[in-house]
DNA sequence: ACTGGTACTTAGCAACACCGAATAGCTAGG
DNA sequence: CCTAGCTATTCGGTGTTGCTAAGTACCAGT
């Protein structure tokens, strides 16, 4: 989309990938492939990787090697209670950001 | 609050900021503190006065110094028309950000 | 003179998303 | 066989952003 999105990404990305492993237990590609699926559609390949890394080092996460039928070993993430306990933080820090923005675009205008 | 909503400003304090601008004229000192007032407990001092410079060098603000009774002049910024035009590219991006969180908050638990 | 509030500036730092290239496994077509 | 193409992950370097911390400057009241 453009620079915007890239900016507004940072600090939201994460939360949006912890959601999606906070559903089901998913590997890289399919995360970013459901991400364009979305209308994502300018996410970096490796953005997710480099994501998901750093979450897996803070301990968010737990992986596990899988086998594909189709390419190299995938590595599917799934969410860990200390995962859960930041996604609920994530989604109050959100909740406090929408609400200002709201107001701010209702009132500002 | 804390590193989430650090990262989570980056991107939307631009926006913030610029909707602050859409309603009224302002100067650094006052949006801060008006920020503060809402809750932005922590946001910097300093991370205004560059955010305010950054978009002054990209047009989308015009500036105006004014003499203030209580210390150094103001710096006074309103949005133009330039401004006006990102501030509402800016929604558009936020919205459509805000859309696939919320689904995700909803669907995703 | 000194303190405290107002108002802005600057230099250096850390985190994050992007870009481009590389690596690696598997399958199907020529 | 081997090349092309999809699957799947990794890595090094870049730009933008907000934070930290310190400094400058102006004025009022004590």
């Amino acid at each position: 989309m453009g620079k915007q999105m890239t900016e507004m990404l940072k600090g939201t990305l994460e939360g949006v990938v912890l959601a999606i492993l906070s559903a089901r237990p998913a590997y890289g590609y399919e995360i970013t492939a459901w991400l364009r699926d979305q209308g994502f559609s300018d996410i970096a390949e490796g953005t997710i990787y480099a994501l998901l890394v750093r979450v897996e080092q803070r301990g968010l996460v737990d992986v596990e090697k899988v086998p594909s039928e189709k390419g190299p070993p995938r590595k599917v993430y799934s969410l860990n209670a200390q995962g859960r306990e930041y996604l609920e933080e994530f989604w109050r820090t959100w909740s406090f950001l929408a609400e200002r923005l709201e107001q701010l675009r209702k009132g500002g205008n």
